[in-house]
DNA sequence: GTCTATAGGTGGATAGAC
DNA sequence: GTCTATCCACCTATAGAC
């Protein structure tokens, strides 16, 4: 073994770069970014101080990195299923449910498609309403593609709503999947015990059902 | 005019205490707790920088006084729905509608409740994701005792929900109640300029048809 | 790539004069 | 109640040795 350690380190997936950003993920999730300090990211990494400029200019660089590397399979995910929805309505009529389901599965998901994704599913939601510049920026930028697409076929499938209502029907949908990805605790306290607000398949199951019953409403006179 | 200029505003209704409790609302909600500093918040409230902790002992203490102030009547306004909710059900049947309104109005139509009041609509709607100990310490205490009372008699209104699901439609409400309040801009820059998402009674008009469908929707099997 | 040391700035809070 | 002056902890970022 005449290989420095540390050079081992620095090759496998828990690379110095790879472990700040999956710790910074966590405590930007647990703490909100403002609250964390480069040195809580550094040390709990078991990184220096210096790291975080050296590899990613900044600590708004560092952000943006946790994004790029988590939110890509979900934008991916997204796409694809968006893709299917797509095929579908070219002989059958438009499937509300299936559509919303396109948008929020992926995101609830990301546990499952990345290493350290619930806490980027917290934390993206939390950020949603963040009035931070630099996060707005992050976060619109990351999803804004899709997010247009999206609201195209929602467009065209609720062909009867004034714009009014389209986009307060919209509100209502991304503040319900914003709030289950931030899962910030409200919920669980007024529930008691028995209610698990972090098992997104529960989510997933119950949500659609909920939102797709609001989409479908004829419009309000 | 021998009375010094300073008595006279120390006693108005623009008095220095009640200046920063307004300037506080208006940059916590444009700018977020964090990143208002309280150099910012006597500045602009023309006081000095001791007088924070002069009148309200910290930076935490004067969040706490802002959410008094501006709480109060929208939760007495909210009680008083309730209350009017309540005895209607002793002779009719629920009404779902209203059940959500008596929580969503109030908040949404702060502006109209207390001066600055669409400051403290946007600075609640942003905090509600906060990971902040001391701003969910806040944010709960105050509004506790009402969203217990809405949670009883919405369930009550729901019989036939298994608990999971029941929590999981209650996740969708609070979400959109609390993305409409933040109006963080993100729906508005998906909409383009010919949608005005602070308009809150196109908010209420529209979300609560959309709200209540999917709360009386049959159970998911 | 990693480290130490430090620059350069801002934060909340307070002591004590008026 | 209001002010000045100041404390001291902490922040991000960087220079420069290894």
């Amino acid at each position: 073994m005449t290989v420095p350690a540390k050079k081992v380190a620095s090759q496998s997936p828990g690379s110095t770069k790879q472990r700040i950003i999956d710790v910074a993920a966590r405590l930007f999730a647990e703490r909100g970014f403002e609250n964390v300090s480069l040195r809580d990211i550094t040390q709990a990494a078991g990184a220096n101080i210096a790291a975080v400029n050296y590899h990613f200019g900044s600590k708004v660089g560092l952000l943006a990195q946790v994004f790029d590397h988590h939110a890509e399979p979900i934008n991916r995910r997204r796409a694809e299923l968006l893709d299917r929805y797509a095929e579908r309505c070219k002989t059958d009529p438009p499937d509300i449910a299936m559509l919303l389901e396109a948008l929020l599965a992926p995101t609830l998901q990301a546990a499952e498609t990345s290493e350290g994704g619930e806490y980027f599913r917290m934390m993206m939601g939390q950020m949603s309403s963040s009035p931070n510049p630099d996060v707005r920026r992050i976060l619109f930028g990351t999803f804004d593609h899709i997010a247009e697409r999206f609201t195209g076929l929602l467009e065209e499938a609720c062909p009867d709503l004034s714009r009014e209502e389209f986009f307060w029907r919209l509100t209502c949908f991304y503040g319900a999947m914003m709030y289950a990805q931030a899962d910030n605790g409200r919920i669980s306290s007024l529930a008691g015990s028995d209610f698990d607000s972090g098992d997104m398949n529960d989510a997933l199951r119950y949500m659609i059902p909920f939102l797709a019953a609001g989409m479908k409403q004829k419009p309000t006179s």
